[in-house]
DNA sequence: CGGCTTATTGACGTTGCTCAAACATGGTGG
DNA sequence: CCACCATGTTTGAGCAACGTCAATAAGCCG
C-alpha cells in the first residue's frame, strides 16, 4: 500500500490502519474540524482548497490514488480537504502514526520526500496561475488529471508518465474554474476552443476523449496558440 | 545558526560547512548545473524562478536570512536560485550533509518542518496568483517582506510577526512583477496607488516606508480596495 | 416526463497588458 | 563636485483577454 516503505514497517502500520468510504463533497479536513487523522487515498481525488472571507477560493492541490492526505507534524494549515469523487481512503490516527514515525526512519523519509514532491507540484502550479493564458491552463490541467487519473495504488509502474486518452473529470466546471484561477465561463469557452481545434472530444459532462494528445502538451506548454 | 537542531548535530555540522559570500544576480542552483551544495542565509535574499522557454518568468519563493536552500534528496528541481542582493550563505556539501543527516533524526525532521512550511507558503502564494487583484497582490507582498526582512539569524524571537516599518526592497520592479504574476508597469501603478492613499512612501527605487500597516493588510486581505 | 442543478453561450464591461515616450536614479569619469 | 550616461522606473493611451451579467440549453434524478 505504501510501496516505498519498508516490509517492517508496513507491517506495523496494517493493525492502525482503519479503511472509510467518503461520499462526494465530504470535507476531510478543515482549519477547524480536523478528522485528528492521516490519510492514503485508495480511490478517487481529493481537493485542497484555500478559501477567503469573501468568498473567493483557490485549489491548490489534487490528491490522487496513492496519495497522502494530511501532514504529520504539520501545524494549523488553513487548508480545507475535500473529496471531489466518491472516495475510499485508508486512515491512521495522528499520533499513532507520528509515534511510528519516529521509530521508523524509512516511513519519516518517505513523507519527506512527498513534501517536496508537493512542493515540487505547488511551484509548477504557481507558474501556471501567474504566467499561462486561460487557453494554456485549461490544456495544462487536462494533460495533468490524464496523467494522473489512471494511476493505481501499485506504484509507478506500467502507466507512468503515460496519459490516459479518455477519463473522467474529477472536478466540476466551478473547480476546474477555481484550480486556474479563472472562471467558470471561461472555462467553458476554452473547452469549446479545445473541441473546435480537434484536439479533444467530450461526452456528457464529465467524460473527455483526448483525440491529440502531443497536440495538448504543445499548447499547454505554451509552445502554440 | 541552525537553531532548531540539536546541540549534538550542530557540533557536527559546524566543520563541514564552509562561509561564501555571494555578489547580486548570481545563480547559486539551477536545472543544469547545480552548485551540488546546500546552503543556509545568513544574509540576504534568494528567489526561486521558474522559466519557460519563451521567456515567461514567475518567482515561486523568495528565502531569507536563517532559510535553506537546496533540498536534500530532491531529484532535478527545474529551479533557478539566484541571489537578488548581496549574499552571505554558510555552504554545506551535498554528499556530507546527508551522511550526517542519516545519524540525526533530529535534522531529518527539522528539514521536513521547513519543506512543511515552503509549502505551506507556496499554497499562499497560489491564492494570491490565482485570486488577487493586482492592488492586493502588491500590498500582500509589501506584507510579506516587511514581516520577514530584518528577522535576524537568532530564530523566531521578538520580530517575529512584527513588521518592519521602513524597510528596502530587496527586488527590482521586474522582480517584483515577476513574483506577482503582472507586469512591471502595473506594478509601477499599484505602487503610485498606495502612496497616493498614504498607505505607503517611497525613497529612491527600493526605500519602502509603511506609513499605516493596518490598512496595508487590509487591502492585502482584499478587505477593502 | 418534470423539475433542478450545472454548463453553455452571448453581449458587454473592466482589469491589467502592450507599446511608446518621458523621467529618475545612481554610478562613472572628467 | 558636477555633468553625463546607462539602466531601471514611471506615466500615458489604446487594446485584448478575461470577467460579469443574463438568458438558454443540456444533464441528471426521481
Amino acid at each position: 500500500m505504501c510501496s516505498e516503505v519498508s516490509e517492517t514497517a508496513a507491517r506495523e502500520l496494517a493493525p492502525i490502519a482503519h479503511h472509510r468510504r467518503i461520499p462526494v463533497g465530504q470535507v476531510i479536513h478543515s482549519e477547524h474540524q480536523g478528522l485528528g487523522s492521516l490519510a492514503i487515498i485508495v480511490s478517487g481525488v481529493v481537493k485542497l482548497v484555500k478559501a477567503q472571507r469573501d468568498g473567493r477560493l483557490q485549489i491548490v492541490g489534487l490528491q490522487y490514488a496513492a496519495d497522502f492526505v494530511g501532514h504529520p507534524y504539520a501545524a494549523k494549515s488553513s487548508l480545507i480537504a475535500e473529496a471531489t469523487t466518491h472516495l475510499e481512503l485508508c486512515c491512521f490516527s495522528r499520533s499513532a502514526f507520528e509515534t511510528l514515525m519516529r521509530n521508523h526512519p524509512t516511513l519519516e523519509q518517505a513523507l519527506y520526500r512527498r513534501a517536496l514532491n508537493d512542493l515540487e507540484t505547488a511551484r509548477e502550479w504557481m507558474f501556471l496561475l501567474g504566467r499561462k493564458t486561460a487557453r494554456e491552463k485549461v490544456a495544462s490541467l487536462l494533460v495533468s488529471i490524464a496523467t494522473r487519473i489512471n494511476r493505481p495504488l501499485g506504484g509507478v509502474g506500467a502507466t507512468a508518465g503515460k496519459m490516459a486518452l479518455q477519463f473522467d473529470l474529477p472536478l466540476s466546471r466551478n473547480e476546474i474554474a477555481d484550480a486556474l484561477g479563472l472562471t467558470i465561463e471561461t472555462v467553458s469557452r476554452e473547452m469549446r476552443s479545445l473541441k473546435l481545434a480537434g484536439v479533444v472530444s467530450t461526452a456528457g459532462r464529465r467524460s473527455v476523449t483526448v483525440l491529440n494528445p502531443d497536440l495538448l502538451r504543445t499548447i499547454a506548454e505554451g509552445d502554440l496558440d
